[in-house]
DNA sequence: GCCGTTTTCGGCCCGACTGTTTTCAGTCG
């Protein structure tokens, strides 16, 4: 079983649990079980199998026994005990907005509804009739609940969500009296999938925006709007909404109310705890002392106020954060970057020419790109075979030299073959200034021979990079199984790098991966694998997952000179296979 | 079920909104 199964039978324990009306704090702790599994970057049987299970936070005795059992036997009794009591069908009940644990429980013991075709079937016919808590309106928002559920199931690409924020944030801080508007939520710590966006804004007369942004053209429903909060559903595409909750708050509270709607759920309880000890309370107003406000105003005086550094979005998750005495100040930033060594052009599958991406990546500021195109097996994107990338080496040297202003490199993304073998001979790779190595095809199960393939090409001396290393789209395709830790060890120990694709449809490595890849002394690139000329400027969700990674500056190839990483390729070719003795920069 | 500089018991984050049971439980973020 893998770390995303466990955490999943630990959060389904969790909820049949809460149906069956278990103690609230017993509940709690199993779902934080699930959350820290479902985190964790190294293999949860990995852990279990030098006995460490217990020294995960949250995880004591018991649950360490159960993780254990459910390892090595591949079922947990007391999953099964529950499920015997608790038709497992009724979890699902509990993805429908307005319906917790209290009502599912009603529905099942009072009316026998056991799945949301029974629901549909009970509010149809009726059943419901005198069941307390359920009146006209209540089944009016389960319905359009229940609509919900069936239409937006799975969550929204952070790049799908983008456009749309950004648009709004910006009309509506362009509105007569509003002082400012910002994002809050998963969105702006740059979660990669986001459940639904918030907003908030200060401004003088509340309902006047709220009013505004109702009416905003691409709502396609208000779900209410009041004096101070609105929420809408705007349409991303056909069939496809997004929530979108507005909230007006008053520029003395701005910073509680950013902080507190920011998130995530968990760093705040560690931030309500810190301020507990110290006999305050804090909420969406500020952090206080009885009535006296101790700070409410910026994000900063309230961290400040609890003894912490201001911590970054990206960092708020509970991995750590609040232990920090300073944040880095090398942190990851959008400027450290300066070049792109993974694109494509009209060579192989990408829409733009040598000459436009090159004088795109000299508009972003960048001072090299690589240009990468697809190899020959790759061929539904066109790949090169070997004596088409001898002409493609030959223009984008002369390329190159008519371009000013921008080093342009020539590499190739090669695949990397079933057996580990690369799609190019060693020859032709040495004549390339930066190859990525990529798996696009025979994604098995397998962990151990997914691996294996993955090992095998970094121990090329002409491999400087593994693309996308474990292959997933978020939404469309699960990451094939891969032990990261030995994939990030061998590339300390080579001299290669791991990228981080910036494509919000990959963002591959991920956080918690990036950050043990780092930790185990891997060199990650971050790269945007473009196939068109705006593509280039996705570099933005790249850093955004190295900062929640907690990646700095030195950790990331493509932050160093173009010299810098000239020397990065020399070193492998010259130390491959044999422990790395580069500087850490 | 977990946890500990109030430590092996007794807590465990905070507040708003909603519907409706008309005084508060349930849900949500």
């Amino acid at each position: 079983m893998n770390n995303a199964e466990v955490a999943h039978v630990f959060a389904e324990v969790a909820d049949l649990l809460e149906i069956k009306g278990e103690d609230s704090f017993r509940v709690n702790s199993y779902r934080r079980v699930a959350r820290t599994i479902g985190d964790l970057a190294a293999d949860i049987n990995d852990l279990a199998a030098r006995g460490e299970l217990a020294t995960l936070p949250g995880v004591g005795k018991g649950s360490a026994d159960k993780i254990q059992q459910l390892l090595e036997t591949g079922r947990l009794p007391l999953r099964d005990e529950l499920l015997a009591e608790v038709p497992g069908s009724l979890l699902q009940l509990l993805r429908i907005p307005s319906v917790g644990p209290k009502k599912v429980a009603l529905l099942w013991k009072e009316r026998g509804v056991q799945s949301l075709n029974d629901l549909k079937g009970a509010i149809a016919t009726g059943t419901l009739e005198g069941l307390k808590g359920f009146g006209a309106k209540s089944i009016e928002q389960i319905l359009r609940g229940i609509e919900f559920v069936e239409r937006s199931a799975g969550r929204t690409r952070l790049g799908d969500a983008w456009e749309v924020v950004t648009r709004i944030c910006a009309a509506l801080a362009g509105l007569k009296g509003v002082e400012r508007a910002e994002p809050a939520g998963s969105f702006r710590r740059g979660r990669e999938t986001i459940g639904d966006i918030d907003l908030l804004c200060v401004a003088a007369d509340g309902e006047a925006v709220i009013q505004h942004f109702a009416a905003w053209p691409g709502v396609v429903q208000v779900l209410g709007a009041g004096g101070t909060k609105g929420s809408v559903l705007v349409e991303l595409r056909p069939g496809r909404t997004l929530q979108i909750d507005l909230r007006v708050v008053p520029a003395e509270s701005f910073g509680a109310a950013w902080q507190y709607f920011t998130g995530s759920k968990e760093h705040n309880i560690r931030l309500r705890e810190l301020a507990q000890k110290r006999g305050w309370s804090l909420n969406e107003y500020g952090l206080t002392e009885g009535d006296r406000v101790i700070a409410s105003r910026t994000e900063e005086d309230i961290y400040a106020a609890l003894g912490l550094p201001w911590i970054p979005p990206e960092l708020r998750e509970d991995r750590g954060e609040l232990e920090l005495r300073a944040v880095p100040g090398d942190l990851l930033t959008r400027e450290h970057i300066r070049g792109d060594l993974h694109m494509h052009t009209v060579a192989s599958d990408g829409h733009n020419t040598i000459e436009e991406m090159a004088a795109a990546a000299r508009k972003l500021g960048y001072e090299y790109i690589c240009i990468t195109e697809h190899s020959a097996s790759s061929v539904i994107a066109n790949g090169l075979k070997p004596p088409q990338l001898r002409q493609h080496i030959e223009d984008v040297r002369a390329a190159a030299r008519r371009i000013g202003g921008i080093t342009v490199w020539v590499g190739t993304e090669v695949d990397i073959r079933t057996d580990g073998t690369l799609d190019y001979p060693d020859e032709l790779l040495a004549e390339l200034d930066f190859v990525t190595a990529s798996i696009h095809a025979g994604m098995g199960p397998d962990l151990a021979a997914n691996t294996r393939r993955t090992l095998a090409a970094m121990q090329n001396p002409h491999v400087h990079c593994i693309g996308h290393p474990t292959g997933r789209l978020i939404n469309e395709r699960d990451a094939m199984p891969l032990d990261i830790e030995a994939v990030a060890k061998e590339a300390a120990r080579t001299g290669t790098a791991l990228e981080i694709n910036a494509h919000p449809y990959r963002l591959d490595l991920k956080d918690q991966h990036a950050r043990l890849a780092r930790d185990l002394g891997a060199r990650i690139a971050i790269c945007t694998d473009a196939h068109a000329t705006g593509q280039l400027e996705l570099m933005h969700f790249g850093v955004v997952t190295a900062r929640r990674a907690w990646l700095r500056r030195g950790d990331v190839l493509n932050t160093q000179t173009a010299k810098e990483v000239a020397t990065f390729v020399t070193a492998k070719r010259r130390d491959h296979g044999r422990p790395e003795i580069r500087d850490k920069g």
